[in-house]
DNA sequence: TTGACATATTCCCATATGGGAATGTAATGT
DNA sequence: ACATTACATTCCCATATGGGAATATGTCAA
């Protein structure tokens, strides 16, 4: 077997760091994909077959205005992957919990000199 | 030019699902490879690829233990994406405010009946 | 209709993939 | 030294990739 589709889930389509500048790019609102192609400096059949990628994984939302498509992030299709990341929160916490332990640990044998 | 290598990045590195899979089980404390291989019910070489991937991106650390290989979880490793997927945050929250002030109109507009 | 603009699609290709199978290597017990 | 256990690596291969280049599709304006 290969790897999968990058059109198989949105972890696969992230991957891949032009995307993840698409979904910066268009998170705050949504553009024509001229001005994606002009904002970041890529070709525009290479934007438009990345679209098709986000899009194919829920990642990006499409509107057409008149010859201007209009793309959107979807910032749900993300949020999965927020909380799969947040589940290893509580390590580095807990790490981050250790650190503060110990440090409190030597200012108290330091208050007792 | 092909596809990103596996390697050349953590977003790379668990676009893979076992892969996600094994950093969730290594997550809580370290185990043997052969643990994994039972746990996971995956092949042993299969196994060993993905975490020479997942140690190529830092995502796992390794520590022997006689003829053990003990591996762990860096859950540092997983931060940076945490915070990306954190950035589209305000935009998930925002809709949910819009849907929560939508509620809130609604309510005060039947008080008014 | 014709032309211009905006976007999508197709074709080609070098490259990395993950699984299976087989084999290599390292550490232990006897 | 030898067999055994525990992992790692190699080879093979079908498959998907992303970029470049060219072309197709779709929409508007005159």
């Amino acid at each position: 077997m290969a790897r999968a589709a990058t059109t198989s889930d949105a972890y696969n389509a992230v991957a891949e760091p032009r995307r993840r500048e698409i979904l910066n790019y268009l998170a705050p609102q949504e553009r024509a994909v001229g001005d994606i192609v002009a904002s970041l400096g890529l070709r525009q059949p290479s934007v438009s077959k990345h679209l098709q990628v986000l899009r194919g994984v829920g990642l990006v939302r499409v509107r057409r205005n008149g010859r201007h498509m209009l793309y959107r992030t979807n910032p749900d299709a993300i949020r999965p992957m927020h909380e799969w990341t947040q589940t290893f929160e509580r390590y580095w916490t807990h790490q981050l919990n250790r650190i503060k332990e110990r440090a409190e640990a030597k200012a108290k044998a330091l208050d007792k000199k």
